[in-house]
DNA sequence: AGCACGCCGACT
DNA sequence: GTCGGCGTGCTC
């Protein structure tokens, strides 16, 4: 007889790090399962936890508390996520509870309140003063009549006890749905009782003699497609005609939207090896790991689509994972157009209940497909067919919080753990990825061709040095100014794209050269031109622009850099008559803008669309056939060895845009570096050139793919505190680590203050893990009571953006 | 994370 | 002599 509860607590330090055991009371021994959460006592309060196995015996050896109750009716966690739940902790040094939380949608996460109540037999005045009758008081409620002190000294006196409540956040949305409770006779009868004003009524009778009996429909319904209104129905639920109930309906996200049916297109030659590859893997349900390299335009998208379908077909289910930016509803059109219902959709800008009900969708196996962002690997899917990420190199799907994860390494993990396939697909694979093609770990496939037979878009380079030195001051080259007008001639649409990576606007004192500096953080703070305001990015600390110099007293600043607006004002400016659109962080602010934009652009109601990075994806729009880069090398000077990649890629995406109908495609990209190989390569389409290259360098300076990273952050108000401990950490590393591993730093973090906090760091580079991993947790053992001070250390394995 | 326990400085 | 500061350790 099972009774013992081992459960993961909601306590995010080392120390609770682990399984505690736990009585399952006997009213509760056939209720209780493995995954689902739990209400439990822990010390003196009361707390959310997961059950994470059930066992016969215990392995504290002193006396176990009883679970309190659940707080699920069904596992929320499947056996695989709790597994995978704890092999990601121990990797990406994280607790468990942090890892089952990021699988869940943020309404499971519970929510903590406590209050006071009063034990029997003290009715004293002063006591009634402040329980007002009642026999409870939230303890926020005490706090706010600054009763709390008194409270908690009655406490002691045993007076009053304090309680610990565990909330659940997740509700199920409800609508009322109304059934017919009279039969034919009895509805004659009442309509000759009604009288001749009742018209109403006497309308609803109707609808009711000829609607089915055990049909339920809503009010809405009711409204639309009888014109009956809910008033007349209230009367009918008072005189008993009709019944009603409270039924569970989802949030749809996509309401009102209707997807037209698409139908699988012929596969070309590539296309066609390519699926037959991976469906081969799925037919015998073994797992594989595919790198899909296809050149924009060459129909990724379609082999995705086919090879779900083969999955669906055979009964199983699939995950589909995009970038954030890329989730667009032209994205999500393809997948619910090809699929229907059978799609859910998960990503940052639905709401906490949407999240749930898709959620719910997925768990109870009424949607089998999963279209979402990097949190979506975690879906509780069972019976996986495939796993496929899009634009695999993107670093969005490395999570920066807590836990430090890769979608690409839980994506293998659950793809092995269910012996079926991973496809990872990209114009441009990381050069992690490919490396691994090399060494056949992974097994390449290519896509050579577009889709439509169309060229690559024919790229120019401008050097902007030269226009410099012809006087051009402005953001636009003459030849950009020549072919935007071109195409605004010829009604034909151009893309801007202003590189913002590694980028800022900024202030300085022509007087003393002072730059305005956030307050909390060593970074200069940005200047926005809607508000006419300064903000630092990284607090969102935000003060007006200063009149005056603080060092100088001098009143005359320069703006530096290029946003944006300040772009769309002198684009304007040279085209009177265009009609421009733009899109960044300021345009898309609200839900449905970004959408909003890109429509509106579809539609042709703009010649000239300019944006930052979130244009380089997924737009596929026939009449563009210029693409025009403003800055290609911001990104080139970023402190980080990614940075050529990362500009190749974006280049790369961004041209892609052009030509991807019967119309030529064009691209013209303005360059301080004209002869980067980053560029050159780019301009060329030769993604092989760049690797090779790429690579050679990667090895030159023992970067990944030939080393493996690690880095450890050290952050603390007291700067000196921060620094003396990331130096002991360091020595450790030093004296316990041998072999190849080589420890750059310590350092000042590149920021080396956020919000006041000071940050140092170092980085580690090796090729064998040997004792490496044992020495981290050490450290992070060691870090408990370092963090209740308020110092924390940070392990971030692989990290993709460096500070 | 909370919370209790416990050991030293400033007060009625 | 006591109140309360927060350093330390525990929670099945």
């Amino acid at each position: 007889m099972k009774q013992i509860a081992k459960v993961v607590v909601d306590v995010p330090v080392m120390q609770t790090n682990q399984p505690y055991d736990y009585a399952i009371p006997p009213t509760l021994i056939d209720r209780l399962q493995v995954g689902m959460r739990v209400e439990v006592p822990f010390g003196p309060r009361h707390i959310q936890g997961f059950i994470v196995a059930i066992v016969n015996e215990p392995d504290f050896e002193g006396e176990l508390k009883e679970i309190i109750r659940p707080l699920d009716l069904e596992p929320v966690l499947t056996k695989e996520l709790l597994q995978l739940g704890e092999d990601m902790a121990d990797q990406v040094y994280a607790y468990r509870i942090h890892c089952y939380q990021t699988m869940l949608p943020p309404v499971m996460k519970a929510k903590y309140e406590k209050e006071f109540y009063l034990l029997d037999g003290h009715q004293a005045e002063d006591v009634q003063i402040v329980f007002q009758g009642e026999d409870v008081i939230s303890w926020d409620r005490a706090l706010e009549i600054e009763a709390l002190p008194q409270l908690l000294e009655w406490k002691k006196q045993n007076i009053v006890d304090i309680r610990y409540l565990v909330k659940s956040k997740a509700r199920v949305k409800k609508k009322t749905v109304y059934q017919k409770n009279i039969s034919p006779s009895e509805i004659e009868e009442e309509m000759n009782q009604l009288s001749k004003q009742a018209k109403s009524q006497r309308a609803l009778l109707e609808v009711l003699m000829a609607i089915e009996p055990e049909a339920w429909l809503t009010r809405e319904q009711f409204r639309e497609q009888f014109d009956i209104m809910p008033r007349t129905l209230q009367i009918a639920v008072e005189k008993g005609w009709m019944i009603t109930e409270d039924k569970e309906v989802y949030r749809d996200p996509l309401k009102n939207r209707h997807f037209a049916q698409t139908e699988a297109k012929v596969l070309n030659e590539g296309q066609q090896i390519a699926y037959q590859a991976v469906k081969e893997k799925i037919d015998s349900n073994q797992h594989d790991v595919f790198l899909l390299k296809g050149v924009t335009g060459s129909g990724k998208t379609e082999v995705y689509l086919q090879l779900i379908g083969e999955v669906l077909a055979q009964n199983k289910t699939a995950l589909m994972l995009v970038p954030e930016i890329a989730l667009t509803p032209q994205m999500v059109h393809q997948f619910k157009g090809r699929f229907g219902g059978e799609v859910a959709v998960m990503h940052s800008r639905l709401s906490t209940g949407e999240k749930y009900d898709e959620w719910r969708k997925i768990k109870r196996g009424e949607a089998r497909v999963v279209v979402g962002a990097r949190s979506s690997i975690f879906s509780p899917v069972e019976n996986l067919g495939i796993v496929i990420i899009d634009e695999e190199h993107e670093t969005t799907y490395k999570q920066e919080e807590n836990p430090k994860y890769h979608a690409r390494n839980v994506a293998i993990y659950r793809a092995k753990y269910n012996h079926c396939p991973v496809v990872l697909g990209s114009a441009t694979p990381s050069l992690e990825s490919r490396a691994r093609a090399q060494k056949n770990v992974f097994h390449l496939l290519e896509l050579t061709e577009r889709a439509n037979q169309q060229a690559m878009p024919d790229v120019r380079i401008i050097d902007m040095r030269e226009e410099f030195q012809s006087n051009n001051r402005g953001n636009f080259s003459q030849i950009l100014q020549d072919k935007i007008r071109d195409r605004i001639d010829k009604k034909e649409q151009t893309v801007l794209l202003l590189n913002k990576r590694g980028y800022s606007s900024f202030i300085m004192c022509r007087d003393c050269g002072y730059v305005h500096e956030c307050p909390n953080c060593d970074i200069s703070m940005t200047f926005h031109m809607d508000t006419k305001g300064m903000k630092c990015h990284y607090c969102g600390h935000e003060e007006p622009v200063p009149n005056r110099c603080p060092k100088c007293q001098g009143n005359q600043f320069r703006y530096y850099g290029t946003g944006t607006q300040k772009v769309e004002s002198e684009l304007q400016e040279l085209f009177p008559d265009a009609r421009i659109i733009r899109m960044d962080v300021d345009t898309t602010r609200k839900k449905g803008d970004h959408e909003r934009l890109l429509a509106a652009f579809g539609r042709g109601d703009a010649d000239i669309l300019l944006g930052t990075q979130m244009i380089a994806k997924g737009l596929d729009f026939p009449n563009i056939t210029l693409v025009g880069v403003i800055n290609a090398d911001t990104s080139l000077s970023l402190p980080d060895f990614r940075s050529s990649e990362k500009t190749f890629q974006l280049l790369t995406q961004v041209s892609g845009r052009a030509g991807r109908s019967d119309l030529v495609g064009e691209v013209i990209v303005q360059s301080f570096n004209p002869d980067h190989y980053a560029i050159r390569y780019a301009q060329n389409h030769n993604y092989d050139g760049f690797y090779r290259q790429e690579m050679a360098l990667r090895h030159q300076s023992g970067y990944p793919p030939y080393y493996f990273t690690t880095q450890i952050t050290v952050s603390d108000l007291d700067e000196k505190k921060a620094q003396t401990k990331i130096y002991e950490i360091n020595a450790k590393l030093r004296n316990k680590l041998e072999g190849q591993t080589i420890i750059l730093g310590p350092s000042r973090s590149s920021i080396a203050r956020m919000n006041n906090r000071y940050y140092f760091q170092l980085l580690i580079k090796y090729k064998q893990k040997e004792n490496l991993h044992e020495v981290l947790k050490e450290i992070l053992d060691a870090s408990q009571k370092d963090n209740a001070k308020g110092l924390y250390i940070s392990i971030d394995t692989e990290p993709v953006n460096f500070f």
